[in-house]
DNA sequence: CATAAATTTGCAACCGGTTGCAAAAAACAA
DNA sequence: TTGTTTTTTGCAACCGGTTGCAAATTTATG
């Protein structure tokens, strides 16, 4: 069927190890049997086969790339960004679609059988001990977006959720709102749990404020049109922060429906900074979640994991900032 | 390191082979070996090594997903549709991530060197050569979304893109458009290209009309509003065909922009029916590909074609229809 | 109960590579 | 030239499984 080591060699006229060798970096060959070789293997359309060598290498530069989150258009960049960045480094992600499924079991068994190198669970929703299950089978994992904390139990890349909490309530003080609202995705993702806590602990330090909380089922437009459309008919905040900017984008068509406007009636901020929040058409005050750095941090750190598989895990934090667009109310002058 | 077959054939005082059998469906095992050996896996934690036994048995279960699009958000959806009825079938996605590459050697050598049993082409804009170099490597493949044809070089799932840009015509033309406009994506891509011969056949057809068209060189929003700023500025016709949601709505914000309004001023109908072309603040009208029938539609012919190789290739399309929504103008009574 | 047929089992070779080790070849020194 | 050191090479064992085959066991038959 396919040509191996074996006809390569033969036809080069030199042993197995010879060829196996000239295809290594760095091992003891002569040129002119490596060029035998390279001429051999080139007429024959010769492909070291790498799940064969991965056996003995025990490196399959495989990368397990596990999510739950496909419906949320920023996931799209994750994907684009971290394929891109793994296979720079010469590893293939393993993509694990985990939609329907919150037991790590499954998926572990999987990647264990396919002896990938390491995994990068991106979600903010899945809880920590889906990671973890991952060390508990000796398999290197970095938890991209993951849930922050001093000592964790697997390194942890992403941003502060707690103080994105703060500082969206601080940007929505700082315009003067004083009926607040949080807006969150499903209230057992850490994420909103998170978010929610800073946003909580900010607007209890003020006085002269309210704040009334409230949870979507999923990170979606029609989770985030059909929550806020509850909560107007059972009247409303001045402005919301809604833990993510899909959900922003169907709170916003809510309000819309309800005959009222963005900003002079309700204002709305997001989190993310996906790409379409800059759509004119959407035009979404938001905090920017530095994907692209979240990512280069996260591969780096599965690249580093490889070599050294007992590193303390750490959790890295990014920095978020506003993005100002037009779904807030100007400030006051 | 990790728990291996010898290990559990150890524990389970037999032989290696029958370990293996135990694990191997519909192999010749007693009952009685077959408990002890599930026993001493169980305590061991053992998980038999996939790439190892694709070793012998020629098969790894992987399946390449090739895609160049990580920008359009309709192929989350294919991503997320493709890796679940891949995993269904027991298949794993292998993901290759083609942005800024668009020759098929690299492709072909990573997943040839992964042995993956087959190939999915995802991509509306890869020339159909792409996909050949797999079949050329003997390595099964279907393009999906790509260009349809009577006897194509391997098996195509998709839509028919000439008959979308006469479905599109035939639409504008019945809502009283008479000056029409084609705003398509690459040049190149052959969805675009097919698209604009459907389209201009329809036109070319009747009498009284006049035709325009123009490209973008994304599929993509920024693409889609520069290219229509730019018409604008020159005359625009009556209502476009944008060969691309995304596209549209960056159409829609440039004509937002130039204070024109969506359909009153200008129609627009697009195509692919991705989830936020429904979304209330997009309301696109536009003709649906059933991405979910395709990508379905693909997995089983490329499962199918693991077992037969050498099947013909087939041309296999979707059909697509006019989804309605508020970027054209009302049928007049 | 003996014997034939059917089932189960282990041996050993193999899948396509890698690698430690000792022998062979080449390079260097005297 | 010979002796020594360094480099290159092939052998053979191994990575973690699978599988054809013959031997061993079990089951069925008379």
């Amino acid at each position: 069927m396919s040509v191996t080591l074996k006809d390569v060699a033969l036809r080069a006229g030199v042993s197995r190890s010879a060829v196996s060798r000239a295809f290594t970096e760095g091992a003891s060959v002569s040129a002119k049997t490596r060029a035998k070789v390279e001429r051999a293997a080139e007429e024959l359309g010769y492909q070291p086969n790498a799940l064969a060598s991965s056996l003995t290498t025990g490196r399959t530069k495989l990368i397990g790339l596990v999510s739950n989150n496909f419906h949320n258009p920023v996931f799209l960049e994750v994907f684009d960004k971290c394929t891109r960045a793994l296979q720079e480094k010469g590893l293939r992600p393993l993509l694990v679609n985990l939609t329907e499924e919150s037991d790590p079991t499954q998926a572990v068994r999987l990647l264990r059988q396919y002896s990938v190198d390491g995994v990068i669970v991106a979600s903010s929703t899945l809880p920590p001990g889906f990671a973890t299950a991952f060390r508990a089978a000796q398999i290197p994992v970095v938890h991209t977006f993951g849930r922050l904390c001093p000592s964790p139990d697997v390194h942890v890349v992403g941003i502060d959720n707690i103080d994105c909490g703060r500082i969206a309530a601080r940007e929505l003080i700082r315009r003067g709102y004083r009926k607040l609202g949080f807006l969150g995705g499903p209230i057992d993702a850490t994420s909103t749990e998170d978010r929610c806590q800073g946003f909580r602990q900010e607007v209890s330090q003020r006085r002269g404020l309210t704040a009334r909380f409230c949870f979507a089922p999923a990170y979606s437009f029609q989770a985030g049109r059909d929550q806020m459309a509850a909560l107007l008919s059972e009247g409303a905040a001045e402005a919301y922060f809604c833990a993510d900017d899909v959900l922003s984008i169907g709170a916003m068509a809510a309000i819309d429906k309800a005959g009222l406007r963005v900003p002079d009636d309700i204002g709305i901020i997001g989190l993310n900074d996906m790409e379409m929040a800059g759509w004119d058409s959407i035009n979404l005050t938001t905090i920017r979640q530095p994907v692209e750095k979240i990512i280069k941090t996260s591969v780096d750190l599965i690249v580093s994991l490889l070599d050294d598989t007992a590193r303390t895990p750490t959790s890295l934090a990014h920095r978020c900032r506003v993005v100002t667009r037009g779904t807030l109310r100007a400030l006051k002058p």
